[in-house]
DNA sequence: CGGCGAAATTGATCCAGATCAATGCGACGG
DNA sequence: CCGTCGCATTGATCTGGATCAATTTCGCCG
């Protein structure tokens, strides 16, 4: 099985041996759903090879991606009553699930793992106030260089570092996560690459320049 | 001494007699810094009274408001190195510290504690979700509605309901907090004043028209 | 009470990004 | 090879909220 990155990096045998007893291999087809907004919350997930959309609707459809999970990442970890966003694959998935009473028994026997889970929520809280910042207060071309930045930066920690980052997701995903239209932001990435501050390539994009990235982020 | 009410409502009479040995009762005048972004961190603290702005600074002046905390809200929990945002008093602000010290020792030891502070990490990131949808998709006139109504239920689960709405901060927070200019709240309230959904009271506003404010939340 | 500084309101104008409207361009099935 | 379907790009125009610019209101202190 593939090892559970996120979490599980600092347990020990048996504790590793515990989580992958309750974890159920599952697999996804493009496009479909993990799991739906406002259902019940029956699992938590962890997202072993893929990309997964995260998002939440308005009652007319306006849409909000409130996140990307990349490999080793975890989904539905609320765990209220009922699911907080919506959740879909973006190309093929694989994932561990873990069923909420396996979940809560695991995290009621193991502080450990608590810890860890704590450790990486806090992390989560810490990534969505920068989103904030962005979404408040940013521009668009800002925008679209701190998704890729970011984007870049999220792969090479998984240890794909490239200066090709994968965008596996459509234009308007990344319209809606960044707050914008589909249009601008097929205007702004034509933008940078008319500036060779990007190149636009089949399903990425190549950083060109990315001092003049990293400034214009900061 | 304040009852910690975020936390401790599920602890034991020991561990919270453990818990207010390790506190440090601390008072902030109006305007003063609680802490600042990058420093590091060296207390988590828990607000026992008064109103507190959590916000980040980009290197040009622009500034998000990433929350307003109230009584029973903890701050500094990422506790990373250094702060993710600055917190400053509105008004008089009474604080429990904990040093960073006593605040991992406690979380080791007390594994009830730890799960009490995820769910509250938990229930942020919720929060956070929502203030994502709210500044990537809505209006300036939704942005306030759903300001409006969420303050207003945050006074009432802390024991305080009511159809005026207590707003100790200023526009500039307010517009800071919503992705907006100061012109721009300050129009909106006009506005919503004019059609009767609210009234403009000294300190705070009162909610005229629950029932039209919800829908256009929804 | 009167004067001062900070916050808030109000008005006029502007503009970044939205909206409306065609194309362009692979990928895929027949 | 060609049609078609779902993206993506590009262009023209519009507009919600920003920006620029005065007032006005409100503590607050002497």
């Amino acid at each position: 099985m593939v090892r559970l990155v996120s979490v599980c990096a600092s347990l020990s045998d048996d504790e590793l041996a515990l989580l992958e007893s309750l974890a159920h291999p599952t697999h996804f087809a493009s496009g479909e759903t993990l799991f739906t907004q406002g259902r019940e919350a029956h699992s938590v997930y962890n997202v072993t090879a893929g990309v997964v959309r995260l998002y939440k609707l308005l009652s007319d459809g306006r849409r909000q991606v409130v996140g990307f999970a990349l490999p080793g990442d975890f989904l539905g970890l609320a765990m209220r009553d009922a699911y907080g966003f919506s959740a879909d694959a973006i190309g093929e998935v694989a994932a561990c699930a873990f069923s909420r009473g396996a979940y809560t028994a695991l995290v009621d026997a193991k502080p450990h793992l608590l810890k860890r889970l704590h450790e990486f929520a806090t992390h989560e809280l810490t990534l969505a106030h920068e989103q904030m910042m962005l979404l408040g207060r940013r521009t668009a071309e800002e925008k679209l260089i701190c998704f890729l930045l970011g984007m870049q930066q999220r792969w090479a920690r998984l240890g794909k570092p490239s200066v090709t980052v994968p965008l596996p997701m459509t234009r308007q995903d990344i319209a809606d996560f960044l707050g914008l239209t589909i249009e601008t932001v097929s205007r702004t990435f034509t933008r940078l690459a008319k500036d060779k501050t990007i190149l636009i390539v089949p399903g990425g994009v190549r950083v060109m320049n990315p001092e003049r990235m990293s400034a214009v982020a900061a």
